[in-house]
DNA sequence: ATCACAATAGACTGATCAGTCGGTTTATAT
DNA sequence: ATATAAACCGACTGATCAGTCTATTGTGAT
């Protein structure tokens, strides 16, 4: 692993345990095992500092996510499998990411919405979405889903995958106990969609 | 207003524009007009003052919803009128007092998730929250709502409701369209009840 | 009137820390 | 081999700022 990555990874553990300001480089550095002037080298700020790393754990979820829905359309053969499908593949693959990485999905819970990111580097994961988009719009053009704005309906979809997430990374035995996985579908799809 | 509040209330203002570490103390004595020996006399520490503004901004919203369904029921003479009817009128003040105060919102959606807020602080205010736990439980019992763990079915409401929040704020004028609140009351309803 | 205490003021400081700088090592290209 | 640049090092510093300290001003209470 580069040292560049060494640094990421140290910075990313400390903010989530101190929060921004409670965590100096020089933590940083020495939990990384690299010296004060290579963070600086690497990162002209602390704010380049976590930009970066909000930017590589977005992108390490979306992935992961291209990843999975590319094996399930070569498995199932066609590349369709009907909307349905490929939503719940979506939610599915979601959900399963965050609880296999719970400290890179507290990253985005805490840093997400505060006004360390810069526009910019919204701007750069926002475009990186817009294929999950389009399926939500051909979910309300064939007048499957709600007749509501996609960005909206989009927003209301992340809301409950994230209030589903901070749930179960508490409790993660309830998230494989029977039928969990079902009725948290339902619930999810209802929100979106007209019919069952 | 007592220099107390002066306080509170430009340093929510500072806060969300600047972010906690950008505000200094001093700036933040400076807008509410106050010295700084004033704001450490009302508050030990900065992270006591920005614990304050949350537990403030929490009861606020929480004294305007009891207002709101006190003021319900006084109407419609009967303390019940349906569970339904009462969660519906839970989803509507709460969404109407964030479109009113977008700033407190704001603040909430920084700060909630940080590690700034101390634990005993979220204790203070789930304890507040217990009453409308309770109509959640109501549902679940009655078999009306989706047979899982109340706190998640609260978890869920809350995130459909905060991403509405979110998206009207941006385009509040969207919010007051024909049909709109119909339609999302439709979809938060069916993210937590079997039938229609 | 007098006491006690809460509220206010703002100059001051000790500690902290982001970022620099001059230098060394390592990798790459020719 | 040699040149060039990128990566790396860590001691150092200038600026910033949370919180203190001492003094002054309201404000009840008896």
């Amino acid at each position: 692993m580069s040292k560049r990555d060494q640094i990421l990874e140290a910075a990313l553990v400390l903010f989530i345990e101190n929060g921004f300001d409670k965590t100096p480089t020089s933590a940083i550095s020495k939990s990384a095992g690299v010296a004060t002037g290579t963070l600086f080298h690497h990162f002209k700020t602390k704010e380049d500092l976590i930009n970066a790393i909000y930017l590589q754990v977005k992108f390490a979820m979306l992935d992961n996510l291209a990843a999975k829905t590319a094996l399930a359309t070569e498995l199932s053969g066609n590349n369709e499998g009907g909307l349905k499908a490929q939503v719940k593949a979506l939610w599915f693959n979601t959900i399963d990411w965050v609880l296999e990485h719970p400290q890179k999905y507290r990253f985005l819970a805490q840093f997400g919405e505060s006004a360390l990111i810069a526009s910019n580097t919204h701007e750069q994961v926002d475009a990186a979405f817009a294929d999950y988009q389009a399926l939500f719009t051909q979910g309300i053009e064939e007048g499957l889903f709600y007749d509501l704005p996609v960005d909206l309906l989009l927003s209301l979809a992340t809301g409950h995958i994230f209030a589903a997430c901070n749930y179960f990374l508490q409790q993660p035995e309830l998230w494989q106990e029977n039928d969990m996985q079902r009725k948290m579908f339902i619930s999810f799809w209802s929100l979106l969609a007209k019919f069952k």
